[in-house]
DNA sequence: ACCTGAACACCGTTCAAGT
DNA sequence: ACCTGAACACCGTTCAAGT
């Protein structure tokens, strides 16, 4: 009696299991196999092939995600707390990251905001393709920064070693500066300054060529 | 007679043309060596293994990109004129790209920017740690886009079809921007549009704490 | 409809052996 | 110092064959 029948959401828990122990990389089929106790084949016929088995991980791990509640005051403070919010949960799955990135899936990580924020750039006063706009801009950027802090983690010694490049000189004559940038990054606080600044920029910007001050570049 | 000796150079050369031609994971030991006319071992001899192989290709590839020069006027529009060029250029080399990122080496990619930039903070009049956040910042905020942008390229269909998703519906009553929403994402302009307006956040901030306006979150 | 083993065409890396 | 072939321990996927 070898094992009582086999589904494709068994495989998927299992599947799950594997890289949240793990990660991605430790997702083969043939070890999947061997947890399930089935033959490699077995799999194939449930759920294709290992990127769709990937692409269906992705899926529901993003569903899993729940909801993100805006808080503060003023729509800046509320769209930066979506934001925060998003990253904080993407941070706590680092797997889904990976898997996302293997197959190409950026899209997937911000959909549990893109509603709440589309509400709260209306609630700022911005309507259509100026909303899309701000939207995708905060999508760009917090979906980016979670791939550079999680492809930071798994770095080696940081190639040139940043200490020894920043002697005073190259910094332009700046030895707190040289320091700063010498010493490792604390990306919580690279995250908030910058969807602070983002958020600000986006939502004070003049409405395209009606700039009332001076336009950047 | 097999061959005339076999550098370390010729090795990356070689290796660096597989990866132009089909990308990093065309780059295996096997092909390589094939393309050489050597055993894949006399590779591993020179290099190391696959994993130095890489970081070398990436260090010898940003070495390649050249220096990057501001333009405009004030210092936010020479700002965000590096920020530009330095995509520009990363988007011209999508391999390099890849590799960054399998290797855990963003940090390379910023380097040819990194004193440009530090110079131009200066000039806006800000130093020390503020200088070194406002860098940092644009750093996380160019690579991370980069990231996003030569993901999405590789991506499969998109996965819940976006045209469908966005519905006038789900978008908050606003058709125009639910029609902007389902359209295709013009990088280009997200990036524009992002990078300035993140840059006119960054210089305008107050220092920390003593905010003449409201605070954002 | 579901499961199997065998086989194919790959990988990176190590190691003892050659010159 | 440099290069080699053989071998190890893996991969994903296909396919004909079973029940």
């Amino acid at each position: 009696m070898p094992r009582p029948s086999l589904s494709r959401d068994e495989i998927l828990d299992t599947a799950a299991n594997l890289v949240k122990q793990h990660g991605p990389g430790a997702l083969t089929m043939r070890k999947l196999a061997a947890e399930l106790g089935t033959a490699v084949t077995s799999i194939y016929w449930h759920v294709g092939n290992r990127e769709s088995l990937l692409d269906a991980l992705v899926e529901r791990t993003v569903a899993d995600l729940g909801e993100l509640r805006p808080t503060g005051g003023t729509p800046a403070q509320r769209i930066v707390s979506v934001a925060r919010a998003l990253r904080r949960r993407l941070r706590d799955h680092p797997h889904l990251v990976a898997m996302v990135h293997e197959r190409g899936l950026t899209e997937q990580m911000f959909l549990p905001a893109q509603e709440v924020l589309v509400r709260e750039v209306h609630a700022a006063g911005l309507h259509g393709a100026r909303a899309a706009e701000v939207v995708r801009a905060v999508q760009f950027h917090v979906v980016g920064h979670v791939l550079v802090e999680r492809n930071r983690e798994r770095a080696p010694v940081q190639r040139p070693g940043e200490e020894e490049l920043w002697g005073a000189r190259t910094a332009d004559g700046d030895p707190a500066l040289a320091r700063a940038l010498a010493a490792p990054i604390d990306t919580e606080k690279v995250f908030t300054t910058s969807i602070r600044a983002l958020v600000t920029g986006l939502l004070e910007a003049p409405p395209r060529g009606a700039g009332t001050g001076a336009t950047v570049n």
